[in-house]
Parts: structure tokens; sequence; C-alpha cells
RNA sequence: GGCGGCGUACCCAAGUGGCUAAGGGAAAGGUCUGCAAAACCUUCAUGCAUCGGUUCGAAUCCGAUCGCCGCCUCCA
């Protein structure tokens, strides 16, 4: 049984979806106005692995994430910039992907974009206006959160404390300044579309109700985002979904923590924040992943370079082990290693609101595990198999952190020629015990980023982690 | 002001009523090695911010105190 913390209950439930193996999922997605930074990352990275996971226990996922390319953030950069807020979205669009690729991230099913879904935007607002939950004043249309009974049932707000703690907001248009707009309509210069209001663009909540559901349904599974989008991105989300389809919007809301520095939330307007693309510069996607994942999706983590750092060395643990088992020479035979006690272990760890510190400490126990069987000498064939196994579905698949896949010794190039060549040298100046010319091999290729190890069974390279 | 969260070893971090408080990093000793590296073995919190309380039993529940953070405004 899988449970986990639903944002709107305030509390873990058993996660049932709407269809038994099957589960709709949206994350919400980058504004692309600029390169997303680590922050951004966790979250993406988050809602990676918590698909990933589901995708391993047996679900259907159908995951959508929006890519939000008609912004206020957009324009006011391509005005900046002199260029259109077209180029501007096209481009960190791009980027977005790049980066995302860069992450393992693996593609979503679709990254519907409010550009794409115009005509469901205009007719959600349409059927707000017809069911009372939106006016129009002037060409623009605001939601009247008065209407809305459940308003500030994700956030926990009451319409009256936020009213009373709300600062003055100077748009005399709103009959309640907590109104938010749908539809604005464009200044000149502004990019527009076609609505029976004024042409011009549709809010930012909006899209996520419209779009989600064209991917997904008028109700769907799961919601996910950074806890910043609570409130009120979210709460609008609700209203506006729920006031259109007169349905329940979404089960499961998830949440993720912030990734602080110093102590502090990083973000953009504080502008204490590095961009991935920067930090994935000097450390591979896999360390940043486990560095992600070593805390809980819903718990504040402070980012450093010693966390980093110490999450780079422990994964090394899992990447060498991945190695030592693709190299493996096993002999014919079984052994008594139970691997489904590791399975076990780790799924119920996970099964728990995605516990993957957890699910990460069952699978360093696993290599411990595994090591020491390798270090008694020949391993069996079922040691081998069913470790490679496990450590590709857990670490390579739900984690991403290891690439079992990359086999530098299938694919002989002239790079991988020249260093078992110097290999072979180095042997040889060992054998006529010439240690300096030996080390000064060794030396040599771990400045250049390979490293030699001698085992027992011979000399094995691998080319060092960022 | 309203609402929510957090404080566990040198660092990160799981654990939310009951075996000896996971796991990772760092550190120390050992096995192996020409020397390393990796791996393996060993050591590393009689204690979980502080003080009270409930309980046969609490890091875990309750209360108070101290410290920190987030949302309420664009933000993952």
């Amino acid at each position: 049984m899988i449970t986990l913390y639903n944002t709107l209950s305030r509390k873990k439930e058993e996660f049932k979806p709407i269809e038994p193996n099957a589960v709709k999922f949206y994350m919400c997605g980058p504004t692309v106005y600029d390169f997303f930074h680590v922050g951004n990352a966790r979250s993406f990275v988050m809602s990676d692995m918590i698909r990933r996971y589901l995708a391993y226990r047996g679900f259907d996922v159908t995951f959508a994430m929006n890519l939000t390319d008609v912004e206020d953030k957009i324009i006011r950069r391509a005005n900046e910039e002199n260029q259109s807020a077209k180029e501007i979205a096209d481009r960190y669009a791009d980027a977005f992907f790049e980066d995302a690729e860069k992450l393992k991230i693996r593609p979503a099913d679709s990254n519907p974009r409010p550009t794409e879904h115009m005509d469901e935007i205009v007719a959600m607002i349409e059927r707000l206006v017809e069911n009372g939950y939106a006016y129009e004043v002037g060409g623009n249309v605001f939601y009247d959160v008065a209407k809305f009974e459940g308003y500030g049932k994700l956030s926990g707000k009451k319409l009256d404390e936020l009213e009373a703690g709300s600062r003055v907001e100077v748009n005399k248009e709103k009959r309640n300044p907590l109104d938010f707009a749908l539809w604005k309509k464009a200044k000149p210069g502004e990019p527009k579309w076609r609505s029976p209001w004024s042409e011009g663009r549709p809010g930012w909540h909006i899209e996520c109700s419209a779009m989600s559901c064209a991917r997904l349904g008028e109700t769907f599974d799961v919601h996910a985002g950074g806890s910043d989008l609570i409130f009120p991105h979210h709460e609008n989300e609700i209203a506006q979904s729920e006031g259109a389809n007169g349905k329940p919007f979404v089960n499961y809301w998830l949440h993720f923590g912030f990734l602080n520095i110093d102590d502090e939330k990083m973000s953009k307007s504080l502008g204490n924040f590095f961009t991935a693309r920067d930090v994935l510069d000097n450390y591979s996607a896999a360390s940043l992943r486990f560095f992600f994942a070593q805390t809980h999706y819903r718990s504040p983590l402070n980012f450093s370079s010693d966390g980093l750092e110490a999450a780079r060395a422990g994964l090394e643990k899992l990447r060498v082990l991945a190695e030592k088992l693709k190299r493996a020479k096993p002999r014919a035979g079984k052994d008594d290693f139970d691997v489904e006690t590791h399975y076990a272990r780790f799924n119920e760890a996970c099964d728990d609101d995605f516990n993957f510190p957890k699910g990460f400490a069952v699978l360093f126990d696993f290599a411990r595990d595994v090591n020491r069987r390798l270090a008694q000498g020949e391993p069996s064939e079922t040691l081998v198999e069913k470790a490679g196994t496990f450590l590709r579905e857990i670490a390579e698949g739900v984690f991403g952190v290891v690439d079992f896949s990359e086999d530098a010794a299938a694919d002989p190039t002239l790079e991988t020629e020249l260093i078992e060549f110097l290999i072979e040298l180095r042997a040889e100046a060992k054998r006529e015990k010439n240690y300096a010319l030996a080390d000064r091999i060794r030396d040599g290729l771990a400045e250049r980023g390979v490293r030699i190890e001698d085992g027992k069974s011979g000399v094995t390279y691998r080319k060092t982690d960022a």
C-alpha cells in the first residue's frame, strides 16, 4: 500500500488512483523566461523520481508538465532584450529541455503550453462566466473568489483573514482585492489572442486548469509543485477547475520543500540562486539527484558545495558496484543471496510517502551485502544477475543515479584503446619494478579523470565523476 | 498579525509510542597493496534544542520556553 501526504487533507492518505493501475499526474513546470535554478531543479527532479517510482510499482503513469510561454515576466524580458515574447519563450523552452535532459529527467508524456491551448483556455473562462464565478470589466475577466465556497481549502486560509491581511492592491476593477485575472486585455505591443471579451492573454492560473483538464481529464490523481504554489496558484486552480467543471479537481496534492541557501529560500527575486546548468558544470546529474533524494521531498534542503561533495563521494560506492557487476566473470551456480528482502525493504520504505532517503539507506545496505559477497571470491551467476537487476531497477530506473547501459568496454574508441595501452605500459613498468614510471602513468591518467585501480582479478579503470 | 513547518552525532539526514536511534559524508585503526585507490572489518549520539507533564514505556504525545524558516505578493 502506498501512502502519501496530501496537502489538501494535511495528512498521509492511502493512494488510490481513479483507475486502479493508472496514474494521471500533473506537475507545474517552468515559466520560460530564464534558465531554471537548482531550486526549480529540485522540484523537477523529485517529481521525476516520484513518477519513476510509481512506474516501478506497476502503475501506468501519464505525466504532464506545462511550460508557461505566455506571462508578464516573459513580456518584460522580451522588452528588455528587444525581442518578441515568442523568441524569449522559445529560447528558454529549448534551454529547459536541454537542462532537463542533462538532469536525467525523463521526458513528460506531454508538455502543454498555453499558446497551443488558447481555445480550451477561452472556453473554460466562458464556462466560469456562465456559471457565475467570473465577471468582465472593460475587456478584463476576473474570478470572483467570494462565489467559490471552497476557496482556501488547500492553503488553509480563510477569505476574511486573507482580506484583512492583504496588501492594498490598486485595482478598482476588482470586486474583491483577492479576485484574480482570468483574462487580461492586451496593452499596445503585447502578445494577444482573440476572445469574447477583448484581444488579450490568459492570466497565469487558468492555463493549468485548462491544460490539465485537456490532457488528464476533469478529475485526475496527482498534482505536484513547489510549496510556494500552494497559495495562490493551486488554490486558484481548484477554484477555476471546480467552478467550471462542477467536479472535484485533484485527489492528491503533493508539494515540494524549498531549496535554501544559508537557510533562506533560493529564489529569483532574492537573487540568491545558481542556475541548474552552472551547477551541472561542476557536479554530475547523478550527484545532484542523490543530493536531492537524500532529504525527504517535503523538507527544506540547504544547498551547499559540502553537501554536493558528500553526495558525490557517497555515490561512488554505487557506481563502483555497478562497474564491478558489469565486468564480473561469474562462475556457474547459485548462492544464498536474498535479493527479495532488499526489494521488500526498499518498497516498504518508499511506499511510505516516497521516503527516498530511507530507500537509499536500503540501497547502501544492499551494496554492502553484495560487496561483501564479491570480496569473498568468484561470484555466482545468480548473484551477479540478481544484484545487477536490482541495481538497474532501483539505482538507475527509479533514482537515475547510476548509468548501467553506459559501457565503455563494449564500444572501443580511440580513447579507451589508448587508456588500455597505458595500463599495459604501467603493468610492464611494475613488472620491472619501475614504480616511478608506473605512478607517473597512474597520476597522469588521474589528472585527466581516469582512475586506475589494481584489483585482485586484474587492473580496472573508471572515469571519475564530477 | 493570521496560518504552517523545523531544531537528531563533527556535517547531511531517516525515524513520529516499545528490539541495541537507519543511511551517507568526514575522521581513526585494521585487512589487501611496491605505494595508492576501491572494497571489506572495527570505532564514532546511555542520547534526539531546553524545561516540565502524560504513560509500564517518548526523539516520537501534551504544555511552556528559546532559536530558525516558509506562505499570506511574482516565485519550484
